[in-house]
DNA sequence: GCTATTCTGTCACTGACTGACAACTCGGCA
DNA sequence: TGCCGAGTTGTCAGTCAGTGACAGAATAGC
């Protein structure tokens, strides 16, 4: 994560800023999973979490973000790993892989991170105010993805490829985890990698 | 546009309706352009169509909404050339047809309908607002499309191509349209059919 | 003409989100 | 240890998007 390898010692402000954040992501998608994301104010969440509403704010631009933390994790982990692009080899096997990875992390929902993701996104898949803030969460990130790849690739501002491959590849990956999450909701038998191998496949068979 | 061929003689109510609409959509994207969307109330949108702030609201769901019509438009398009898909020919040189057929239609922003999507398009460059509100009516939109692809291709409910075929084709017309009007907003030149067959180009490039 | 339907404006209201300010807490330094 | 600058928080007042209810006007069909 740090740039050095060794963690920096986060100080006591960074570890009660890190909490707080926490807990107002843990109550606001128990709230939103219990009532509905319309139905649950921005005051209650604050409650809930020990906070002033105007604490939340400050931590999340709109309530609906307070949900869209794992989101926002997997971003961090997206950037490095751009950071790492050969721009020899070809670009999408490169990024398949980075998808494949994220998502083998997830461990099919087991993992701490994968069963967030799960909740979240069944929570996407019946509230569409919450799938509209990630697409607006997911647009201000793809303009660092989009760097990042440029860069990687050695091209200029002028070529599509950068962008093509960024927006096409978080295509797949929306994809993927949406209908695994939907599968899941509805009682199905469905496996996260499985289904990434099957979008993935399909997507080549689309292009032939 | 109409099925039968014979436009059925639109009603006063439909005429007045559509008029209103228009002029809300007018003025909405002139105020948005002139001030930006966060300092253009509902309030001056409705006195500068003529209208009660409540009836703005009845047009459209959102304000930002009011100056997506053209986006609304191309829907109805892309809908009926949807239906007449051939599900035994290959999937996606018909949907790049498609983009390539309402692209000529806008006649590089000459047509009026190209000169409307270029002017919203430029200013959703400028604002993250109007770009999340586009990308939330897309989603809502893609429904529709994903299920006349899957018609088409009589493919079940399992089968991912559908939903891939129809985001990966929104994604390169979203990318052409934005490029394009990106590119026309800071003066350079830019074709917009140009633009598309390259963006379909490199996509094509990338899954090599 | 009359009536049912649709459209509109007005009003009252909730709740998201913002700016300003004061109080408090933490980190570093003498 | 005490002090100071920076960061964090709560409170308060305010703007404005968006909604439901209701009454009145306009239109469609007869």
């Amino acid at each position: 994560m740090s740039e050095t390898g060794t963690t920096p010692a986060p100080s006591l402000r960074e570890r009660r800023r890190h909490q707080t954040e926490s807990d107002i992501c843990h109550v606001a998608l128990e709230l939103f999973e219990q009532h509905g994301v319309a139905a649950t104010t921005v005051e209650q969440i604050a409650e809930a979490a020990g906070v002033s509403a105007r604490t939340v704010f400050r931590y999340f631009p709109h309530k609906e973000d307070a949900a869209l933390v794992p989101h926002r994790d997997i971003e961090a982990t997206v950037t490095s790993r751009l950071a790492g692009l050969d721009g020899g080899a070809p670009l999408l096997p490169q990024l398949e892989q980075m998808w494949e990875e994220i998502l083998t992390g997830f461990d099919n929902g087991t993992s701490e991170a994968g069963h967030q993701m799960l909740r979240v996104w069944s929570l996407i898949c019946r509230e569409p105010t919450l799938l509209a803030a990630s697409l607006r969460a997911e647009a201000q990130r793809m303009e660092h993805a989009v760097t990042a790849v440029r860069q990687a690739l050695g091209a200029d501002a002028d070529d599509l490829r950068p962008r093509l491959a960024a927006e096409s590849l978080a295509t797949l990956g929306r994809v993927t985890i949406e209908t695994w999450a939907a599968k899941r909701d509805a009682g199905q038998e469905a496996d996260l990698l499985e289904t990434f191998q099957q979008a993935r496949d399909a997507m080549h068979r689309l292009t032939r």
